[in-house]
DNA sequence: GAAAACCCTGAAGTCGATGTAGAGTCAAGC
DNA sequence: GCTTGACTCTACATCGACTTCAGGGTTTTC
């Protein structure tokens, strides 16, 4: 099948299909005469189980690694649960964050309950006075933000 | 103040002054002789809002938006509560969307309790397995993955 | 036979920074 | 007065996971 088909098949953009090409995800398939790509039901597999695991919030490099799992010869799985551990953790730790930012957000607004003047505004005076306190150092995060 | 001092005041680091400078967050400064920037106070008032907002994981362009009110003479606040709340939206699609991955993962992970061999790993089959349906369509998200 | 729909490559843009290279400036110690 | 180290400057590259664009070639449909 050609790469728009495939594409319907697992409801996954064109442009992203030859992304993950590049990124050396799926591998490169043959080519028709006219240079189009050709994909075989492996292809779609492959594709369906990446596509899978990145509505499950992995990484391309955690998709990477449990590829090299599955590919590699009778072993056994606990590398698999451990990846899926720790991402079960990354989500949770965001889950916390964004909690707790949600308190602060609420607090916030509650600082306004009913529009008035700008200058005598809660809202922004609360973020003016709070602005003082040093930020914690950016961390690098696997489970992203709020937007 | 050279920008080292006001980096040090605000937990910021000196790369992402001069980021918020050329991205019109922060005004352009003053400068020495040397071309070092002058900061004034108004400028560490500025930043320490500008960390605040982003310490709630606004974007820079809802930070522009609220700094952009916060000049605007006296004007009613209703635009603030209105950009506040749209963000306490943000946040809480993304806590409930994490959620619902927590749940799936947990319950991918629950297949394996053991480890045993990869070909039998009730992981990998349940990747596989739930992989046919259709992506949703990817959506723009202000507030982010779990990475 | 022409227009619409598809396919190709390669490069640049997105967001919010972070890191690097290479050069200029400044204060302190010897 | 000279060196060392800390600080500053500009401009550009990098991250992740794509998306979009420019500029073509091919196939399908009317």
């Amino acid at each position: 099948m050609k790469i728009g088909t495939l594409a319907e098949a697992t409801g996954t953009p064109v442009e992203t299909i030859r992304f993950y090409e590049r990124e050396g995800l799926l591998p490169p398939p043959a080519r028709a005469d006219n240079n189009y790509r050709v994909y075989l039901p492996a292809h779609a597999e492959r594709l369906a189980f990446i596509r899978q695991c990145r509505n499950l919030d992995m990484t391309l490099d955690e998709i990477r690694a449990l590829i090299a799992l599955r590919e590699s010869p009778a072993q056994d799985c606990g590398e698999v649960n451990a990846l899926l551990d720790e991402h079960i953790g990354h989500v949770a730790h965001r889950i916390r964050e964004l909690r707790a930012l949600e308190k602060d957000l609420k607090s916030l607004r509650a600082r306004c309950a009913s529009p008035h003047a700008l200058a005598d505004c809660g809202i922004l005076n609360g973020l003016d006075r709070a602005a003082a306190a040093p930020a914690a150092p950016a961390k690098r995060r696997h489970v992203h933000g709020a937007h």
